[in-house]
Formats: C-alpha cells, sequence, structure tokens
RNA sequence: GCUGUCAUAGCUCAGGGGUAGAGCACUUCAUUGGUAAUGAAGAGGUCCUGGGUUCAAUUCCCAGUGACAGCACCA
C-alpha cells in the first residue's frame, strides 16, 4: 500500500504497486498528458515504472527545464536508429545529452559527412512521427553480450562487459530498433518533439583515447519547442559576429599568415590594446609586491633535462641546434627554470620569502596543428607569469593574495564570473605520493581561506603539481583556461634551489606558479569576444575620432585631435572628402566609442559635438571640456581607484 | 596529430573543362554636406602550391600546405 508524497506536501495512497502513470491520472487528466518521466525520492524514472513502497514522487513535464536533457538523450537514440536504418552496417557506441544538444558516436568505413545530415534528420522526423513507445527490459549481462556480438555491435559489447558487476543491464526498446541504456527515456519517440536539428558532423576517438579507432560524430541540437531552438541558432550567428577573428579583421588588430603559423603579427591597434592590458596588469603586480625580471628565450637543453620537461615535452619545444659550437638550445616552453636561475644567484635567506618574481615571459611551443585555434591557441605566446618563492607556511596566505588580485583583475575586465577548477596528480608525474599529498593538501587549505568553490578536475594536474585553473568562456561557449596557480614542490628539488632558515640551515622553497590572465593572446582573444569589439573606453584601441563636417573645419579638427593626442588619447582624424553621416556610419561599424564632430560652428566657438557610439544623441562642449572628459574616462580602473 | 569540410580581388562571396564575376573597400574626378551609406569613372586576380588526366585545367584526379569544425593534446 504505498503512500506517494507529492510536491506540495498531499499524500495519495494506492492499493499495491503503481506505476507513475497511474500516478498521474490520479492527480488530473491534464498531468497525464504532460507528464514525460517521475522523479521518485529523487531518482529520475520512466512512467512506466513501478512503485511498491512509499516514496516522494514528483513530475517532470516540458514545460521544466529538466526536460530538455531528457529530450536531447531520446534524440541521440531516435538519430541512432535513423542512421542504422538509412546506413546497415553501421555501428553504434554512445550517444549522450550534452549542453545545447546531442551526439552519437557511429562506428563506419566511411565517415558521415554533412550531406548526410539532412536524409538522417527526415528519417528521425519519421521516427518521431510514428510515435513509438521506449520499453524499458532488464537483460542478463551474458546474453546482452552475446546478443550485440551477434549483431555485430562490438562496441556495445565491449561497453557491457566492462560494466562494473552488479550493475543492472536495461535496454531500451523503440519498436524494431533497441539499446543498451541506464535510462530513463521519455514514453514515446513522439515525445522528444520536432525542435531539433542536425549540426555538425566530426571525428571523435572510441572512449577519448588517440590509440583506439576513430568513430563518425554527428553533433544535434534539441529544445522543448520552435522558439526555443530558433532562439537557439540565432544565439549561435550572434556569437559568429563576436568571433575574434573576424573582428580583429574588421578593426584591424593583428593577423596570422602562413609562414608563422601560430604566431601573430600585431597591427598597431591591436598592439595598443595588448600594451594597455600589460601595463595595467604591470601596475597590479607592482602593487602587489611583485618583482618584474627578463630572462632568455634560448637556454641550454641541459636545464631542461634537469627541470624534466625535456623528458614530457620535447615533442613539443623549438630546438635551436648550433654549428659552431657542440650545444642545443631551446626555445622556452615556459619560464619556470629561469626563475630559478635568478633565485639561486647568491644566497637566500628565509627573511627574504616570499618572493614574488613576475616576467611577461614570451614561451615558444610547437601545439599539434588542430590544437591552433585563432589567437587563443598559438605556438609563440606571452604569459603574464609569476612564481612565487615561499616556504611550505606561506603557501595558503599567498595563494589567499593571489585569489584576491585576480578577482580585482577580472572583475576590471568586466567578467563577473568564472569557473575554477582544482586539478590534482596525474597518472604520469613527478614526485613521491607524500610530496603530493602535502601539495594538494595545501592547495585545499588555501581554497578554504580564500573562500573559493571549485569543481575537481581529477588527474589533471601540472606533472610537478596540483592547479587551480580559472576558467573563461568565449563567445562560441568554449571554456578557456586563463588564470592558475600551481604548488610545486618538485622543481626546487631538481634545480636545486635553497635558502637559509632561520637555525642556519639549509631548506627548500616551495615555488607557487601564477598567472592571472595567462597568456596576453589568449586573454586578448576571449576580451575582444566579451565586448564584442566594443570596449570600455580605457581598452579601446581608437578611443576618439576626430570627424569633419565641411573642410573649412580641417584646421581645427587637426587642433582637437593634437589636443587629445597630446591628453595620451588614441585618436584618429577624418577630414576625407565625405558626408558627415558617411563618416559616423564608417567609425561606428568599426566600434569607435567617441566620435567628435566639428563643422563651422564648432571650429568658431572652439567646441566639439561629442556623440557616443551607439547613442543617437550628441553633446556639444568646449574642446577643454571635452579633453578633460574623454581623458577622465580614459582613465583605466585601478588609476580612477586611486 | 586524427576525421571531415574548405581554399577565386584587400574583405564577404558567386561561378565554372575554352585563361573570371558581384557587393563592400581602394584610386581619381565632381560634390562642402550637420550625426549610420553623394554620384560617376577607374584600378585591382599565378582562381593556395606541386604533379597527373586532357587538344585545353582555376574547374576533374592525386599529393602537399593552410584555414575551419570536432576529437586527442595543452608544462
Amino acid at each position: 500500500m504505498p503512500a506517494i508524497t507529492l510536491p506540495d506536501g498531499s499524500q495519495r495512497n494506492f492499493d499495491g504497486a503503481v506505476t507513475g502513470t497511474t500516478i498521474a491520472q490520479a492527480i488530473g487528466p491534464g498531468l497525464a498528458k504532460a507528464a514525460l518521466i517521475m522523479v521518485v525520492d529523487g531518482v529520475e524514472m520512466d512512467m512506466s515504472r513501478e512503485i511498491s513502497a512509499d516514496a516522494t514522487v514528483k513530475f517532470i513535464t516540458r514545460r521544466d527545464e529538466d526536460a530538455l536533457e531528457l529530450i536531447r538523450h531520446d534524440a541521440a537514440h531516435i538519430m541512432a536508429e535513423a542512421v542504422q536504418a538509412l546506413y546497415p552496417g553501421t555501428q553504434v557506441t554512445i550517444g549522450p545529452a550534452i549542453e545545447n544538444g546531442f551526439y552519437y558516436d557511429f562506428y563506419r568505413n566511411e565517415p558521415f559527412t554533412p550531406e548526410d545530415l539532412p536524409a538522417i534528420e527526415a528519417k528521425m522526423r519519421e521516427i518521431v512521427a510514428a510515435n513509438t513507445p521506449f520499453t524499458r527490459e532488464v537483460w542478463n549481462r551474458e546474453e546482452a553480450i552475446e546478443f550485440f556480438e551477434k549483431k555485430g555491435e562490438r562496441f556495445k559489447a565491449e561497453l557491457i562487459r566492462d560494466l562494473p558487476g552488479g550493475e543492472t543491464i536495461t535496454i531500451y526498446r523503440q519498436g524494431e530498433w533497441l539499446d543498451l541504456c541506464r535510462g530513463p527515456h521519455l514514453r514515446a519517440t513522439g515525445d522528444v518533439g520536432t525542435a531539433f536539428k542536425l549540426m555538425k558532423t566530426a571525428g571523435a576517438y572510441w572512449r577519448g583515447d588517440s590509440k583506439n579507432p576513430m568513430l563518425s560524430r554527428i553533433y544535434g541540437t534539441a529544445w522543448r519547442d520552435q522558439k526555443e531552438l530558433d532562439a537557439y541558432l540565432h544565439q549561435l550567428e550572434e556569437a559568429e559576429r563576436r568571433d575574434h577573428r573576424r573582428l580583429a579583421r574588421q578593426m584591424d588588430l593583428f593577423h596570422i599568415q602562413e609562414e608563422a603559423v601560430g604566431s601573430i603579427f600585431w597591427h598597431p591597434k591591436g598592439w595598443r590594446l595588448y600594451r594597455t592590458v600589460e601595463a595595467y596588469i604591470r601596475r597590479r603586480q607592482e602593487e602587489g609586491g611583485y618583482e618584474e625580471v627578463r630572462t632568455p628565450q634560448l637556454v641550454d637543453r641541459k636545464l631542461w633535462e634537469k627541470s624534466g620537461h625535456w623528458d614530457k615535452y620535447r615533442k613539443h619545444m623549438f630546438i635551436a641546434d648550433v654549428v659552431e659550437e657542440e650545444s642545443t638550445l631551446a626555445l622556452k616552453p615556459m619560464n619556470c627554470p629561469c626563475h630559478v636561475q635568478i633565485f639561486r644567484q647568491g644566497l637566500r635567506s628565509y627573511k627574504q620569502l616570499p618572493i614574488r618574481m613576475a616576467e611577461f615571459g614570451s614561451c615558444h611551443r610547437y601545439e599539434p596543428s588542430g590544437a591552433l585555434h585563432g589567437i587563443m591557441r598559438v605556438r609563440a605566446f606571452t604569459q603574464d607569469d609569476a612564481h612565487i618563492f615561499c616556504t611550505e607556511d606561506q603557501i595558503a596566505d599567498e595563494t589567499v593574495r593571489f585569489v584576491e588580485l585576480l578577482e580585482s583583475v577580472y572583475k576590471d575586465f568586466g567578467f563577473e564570473s568564472f569557473a575554477v577548477k582544482f586539478s590534482d596528480r596525474p597518472e604520469t608525474r613527478a614526485g613521491d605520493d607524500e610530496v603530493w599529498d602535502r601539495a594538494e593538501g595545501a592547495l585545499k587549505a588555501a581554497c578554504a581561506q580564500a573562500g573559493v568553490e571549485y569543481t575537481l578536475n581529477p588527474g589533471e594536474g601540472a606533472f610537478y603539481g596540483p592547479k587551480l585553473e580559472f576558467v573563461l568562456r568565449d563567445a562560441i561557449g568554449r571554456d578557456w583556461q586563463c588564470g592558475t596557480i600551481q604548488v610545486d614542490f618538485v622543481l626546487p628539488e631538481r634545480l636545486d634551489a635553497e635558502y637559509v632558515t632561520s637555525e642556519s640551515g639549509r631548506a627548500r622553497p616551495v615555488m607557487l606558479h601564477r598567472a592571472i590572465i595567462g597568456s596576453f593572446e589568449r586573454f586578448l582573444g576571449i576580451l575582444i569576444e566579451q565586448y564584442a569589439g566594443r570596449f570600455p573606453l580605457w581598452l579601446a584601441p581608437t578611443q576618439a575620432v576626430v570627424a569633419t563636417i565641411v573642410s573649412d573645419a580641417d584646421e581645427y579638427a587637426q587642433e582637437v585631435a593634437a589636443a587629445l593626442q597630446k591628453a595620451g588619447l588614441a585618436v584618429e582624424l577624418d577630414i576625407s572628402n565625405q558626408k558627415i553621416q558617411a563618416k559616423i556610419r564608417d567609425h561606428s561599424l568599426h566600434h569607435v566609442p567617441n566620435i567628435l564632430v566639428v563643422g563651422r560652428r564648432e571650429a568658431e566657438e572652439r567646441k566639439v559635438a561629442l556623440r557616443r557610439l551607439g547613442g543617437a544623441a550628441q553633446e556639444v562642449m568646449t574642446l577643454d571640456e571635452a579633453v578633460a572628459q574623454l581623458t577622465r574616462e580614459a582613465t583605466p580602473p585601478d588609476l580612477q581607484r586611486a
């Protein structure tokens, strides 16, 4: 006699076991029609499942956000059925719901191409229209393996074989077609609805391992209704407009070309943006007790051998052989070994710690060609790198200080929210477990002290220590690691860094590797997308354009531009033979934040008509006022606070 | 690196076995205008590179390079 408690607190009693469908019907015909799935004591279950004990039950309908994942998961199944119907011999593997949609990985000699998608999508719509019920079956493990092997589905068989011993093996059937699946599922294929679309094909390794065969993946998107789907597709188009590669061309910030793949040619405007960010970070770090250094680009392989990088990353290093000598140099892929060399000059005392050594370090890494992405992932980049040499006791305080600085910097750049990941020991690593226990423990304690909430990223730490990653998201929804802090007990040992203790003994410092923005290239890419090119004034590559209405005002316009330039603003002069409308349009399209319009009237009165980007109104003021106002507005946020 | 797609004017793109086009940008001329496109004329191409097929290749085939998407990688 199960008593079912509903979300509103009310209870209903049934004689004997009941299905979700029965409960929903008892509550009302509307719910019975709408309920896609039930949640029993927090566990999602098919509507057809029976409940025989007391339980708390709620139902998920199309109105619930939670329905999205179910719809997407079912859409993946339906896609798999469609594919196998159209392309016999294709093997199924896995097909989960993901953010905004779903995918399914297939094994097939001929990979799927975009041309295949319309037919598959059409077949899917047929299956949805048929509204075939999903039914759940519990199978015996051995029989399931045998069944799939007989069918030639070796990937499925492997999946079942690898399921943990006690796991119930469930099969979901939709008409003739069936798949191994944990469930739960919607009631029938029709519940998926019609708001879905197949998006693209791609290769993906079986079980995410490049040693395994490559599968053919099809991505789709699915939503609760057409409106949501349209909104999503529209959002994708908008994101494309924010793409930093496109904006860089449009705004003349930088370019990349074949002769220097993965390296950036910074144009004057892009470089100005770069220097503005660099100057800002330099000020913030000086204020934060860092000392800036500069270390060599080319360093003998002996140092990389000692640090362990040669062993692990040699394939990703640019090597320079010297004909005249018997030496092999490498372009530095990172700065830490060099910073240790500075630390090692002379005797260090415990009284000097912590030492915060910063460098805008230019690094080169031979990134795999497929990893390159605009300015976000390159082969030559500059980090806002620093290493904090400190004692074990100082780790927590230094981490707190760092996190505070990072949060303040991100806020100044307009990033209010970002993800934090804690990456712990990887499989191949330097240092024994005791050292890793200490390093991970110290970093966790520091997080607690700093009030940092993170998600765990198991096994993703650096080879020498655990790390916190600060992740920002680009316009297309891709996540990028920018900031990081890493606890390292290993390199000081390998590179023999030590200091004199209060007892006049010798001890190893701990190294904290840390970066706030990470690489300038990546951060600027994200910054461009974040603002869609419409930067706040202090970051704008062109802060103002002086545009004339008539050529009689040319001379005065030059004077205005000179005055702004003298005040430190990035200003351009437009005395071209164009109508003012055309000039406004042109500079607005290039996201110039301020246009100072001068005509005969302004020239006579020594005024300017200031027009803000996107605004229709203009404000007439004297030249002096304009200079003062724009200078004030263009002051970087840290200097405004000072 | 792997799988797929793509590569034509500065940019965005159309085209197609018989040496090529549009819009924007650019140059020149006319126009001196009041807040998101003044008009006209002109210039601009090794159709990514190298092979092959063909009477003929920018177009078809093969290879390379690069870009894009995803996967793998990311000290």
